[in-house]
DNA sequence: TCAAGTTTGGTGACTAGGTCACCAACCTTT
DNA sequence: AAAGGTTGGTGACCTAGTCACCAAACTTGA
């Protein structure tokens, strides 16, 4: 029914003709709802996802119940990491959650191994893909040991944005995309709103001077 | 000459014998001194390391020339992390340095790309090393978001500690081990003196009361 | 439609920890 | 013994995380 998804996946476009048969034949096209658990602590995954529509989010829980947001994985991209879990058949210690409602094809761990071993050009997306996550783990220890807050949420608060340039998120929510409190989040979205850079109602935020915002990133950026 | 190391390795120890032997003769051990720079941003890696001896600091140096430390390889363990920017070539955004006298063995990329193909107990094997790691760099976030320092440093002590309880590392060193500045370092290890559970000299630490560090972290492990 | 409960956001007071500037003690080199 | 580098100590200050509490906004159910 589906026969061109592969395409949308940069790295799997070079795959020769049997490969790509045996990878529409060996994996499935699934649909969840928006807030469906896509992998949990504990549990092992048995299918590698390649999103075609929506997001997952991926976060830590911690043993005392609060949360840390590890990254995002979008339409186009695979939820990767979770392959060493799945091969290596131990658990995993981050959740993902789908954020919005979510087409994806799920590849068992059968045809996984199987396409691994087969083709070189199926090993090199999936390494590819390795290397860009955990370079973005890299990149978020640094950010959490380094960056400032507000500087933070100012970044964040640009990618979240939809095109009207409002980001439905409560302050708690964007708390916990950042590592820090909610009344962080309250305090400094204030002083934002103070220099007329956002304004806020209940559960969003809408950018009216993405320029502000933008100037505050990039000025980090030069000095650190 | 050394037909055994294979075994130092746990997740090789099954391999078939054939597989085994295209292991030993592709791979050769190497032998740098303490110092010696593994990897760096900006190379590409070009073998997997499998440490026999001595250990390896993975660190993420920042634009602005400061470090984070990632993780440390310790002998039977392998850099898998670099696997990913070796198959995918990709650069790597972390560097390496031998902390001791370090021996290991080097796999070629092309050997290692052959036993992925051909062999599930070496698949195996990488993808175990990368769910590990990649589990520490969960926890790490964990750590550096929810943890005290006094905490976390006590917890590093007592990892670091050699078998006559001496750490051997400045306040610097141990500033970039945990994220933070060596002015945190030395108020910390002041408060632990006082409380007499280290003394300190320079460039050493030494631990006179490992149950008090212990029971710090112990009892921060209960509430979080 | 109103009361009760829940979710969301705001605030003050306090603490932990990161930053800056500077100095002193210590080691190494010549 | 002087010079210079390395290591550690300290006060002042600022950022951000924590705690306790409240108020406003929404939701639910009788």
């Amino acid at each position: 029914m589906e026969d061109t998804w592969i395409n949308k996946f940069k790295g799997l476009s070079r795959l020769p003709t049997d490969i790509r048969a045996e990878l529409e034949a060996g994996s499935k096209i699934v649909s969840v709802p928006a807030g469906t658990q896509i992998f949990a602590p504990g549990e092992t995954a048995d299918n590698l996802w390649l999103l075609l529509d929506g997001t997952v989010k991926v976060q830590q829980k911690s043993e005392t119940g609060r949360e840390v947001f590890l990254y995002r994985v979008h339409a186009g991209e695979s939820c990767v990491l979770t392959t060493a879990s799945m091969l290596a058949f131990e658990d995993y210690a981050a959740e993902g959650t789908a954020e919005t409602d979510v087409r994806a094809v799920a590849i068992p761990r059968k045809t996984f191994d199987d396409l691994v071993a087969k083709s070189p050009v199926f090993r090199e997306f999936v390494f590819t893909a390795y290397s860009r996550r955990i370079t973005d783990l890299f990149t978020l220890i640094d950010d959490i040991v380094f960056q400032r807050m507000d500087v933070r949420l100012a970044s964040r608060l640009l990618e979240l944005a939809d095109a009207e340039g409002v980001v439905r998120a409560t302050h708690a929510v964007l708390g916990t995309e950042l590592g820090t409190a909610r009344e962080v989040i309250s305090r400094t979205l204030s002083e934002f709103q103070r220099r007329g850079w956002v304004e806020q109602s209940r559960g969003e935020v809408r950018l009216i001077n993405k320029e502000g915002l933008e100037h505050l990133v990039k000025s980090s950026a030069v000095h650190g």
